[in-house]
DNA sequence: TTACTATTTGGTAAAATAGTAAAATATAGT
DNA sequence: ACTATATTTTACTATTTTACCAAATAGTAA
């Protein structure tokens, strides 16, 4: 349950970071494995000051942390109960796609 | 898994739309039960064309469907999957500001 | 040191969002 | 039909976010 505004603000603070397509599409390669800043330039295809502040977005409300190794810096996954959500909205969203195709087929 | 564009921009709009407090407010009230503008309205205490246009955005996202009875129209939640997901984000967001009021305690 | 690669930071213009007041709609009761 | 209540829409302004470029930083290799 949902009480003080703090709480609330921070909740809200993942989800707002989470409401981008690049930043979306990141946080899905994350769930697989941990990748490296360049790696994910190349998922989304920004270029690199975009996803590197993207990255920052999604640091600060603790989706995902990062560490030095060599030349790289990797992103891992943060936040634990992340996949179920993923999967499920996922799964919803197709099925929204697919009923809107099948609408567009039947008239 | 999230493979083309439309899919992650419909996924990412659902989170977007939960990425504001008064929104998210209204939405876990809504966990419990059904209830009217004038409620979520009295709840989160901003005016009434802006809980109705963070209501429209709800709805476009597919998070919330609404239904008119008598003088009122009552707002329920659509989204299946959110429970889940919103109790364990506001967990983790607890314990984070927890360990942030232990960590000034303890300086 | 110098040069190189990976990443972040700062500035800025354009686009999106939020908040508010006023007007429009719809429905119920009289 | 008239009035009151509940909700949405419109119009406008202020603020935030985004995208892109250039510059700065940090670490590595030569």
């Amino acid at each position: 349950m949902l009480r003080n505004k703090q709480a609330i603000a921070e909740q809200a603070k993942i989800f707002k970071a989470l409401g981008h397509p690049s930043r979306l599409l990141m946080v899905d390669a994350l769930r697989e494995n941990e990748r490296c800043v360049c790696e994910l330039q190349a998922l989304v295809g920004d270029d690199m000051s975009s996803v590197s502040k993207h990255l920052s977005v999604l640091r600060e409300a603790g989706i995902v942390s990062s560490q030095k190794r060599g030349t790289n810096i990797y992103y891992q996954l943060a936040l634990p109960c992340l996949e179920t959500f993923l999967s499920c909205t996922s799964e919803i969203v197709k099925k929204r796609i697919l009923s809107q195709v099948e609408m567009l087929n039947n008239r």
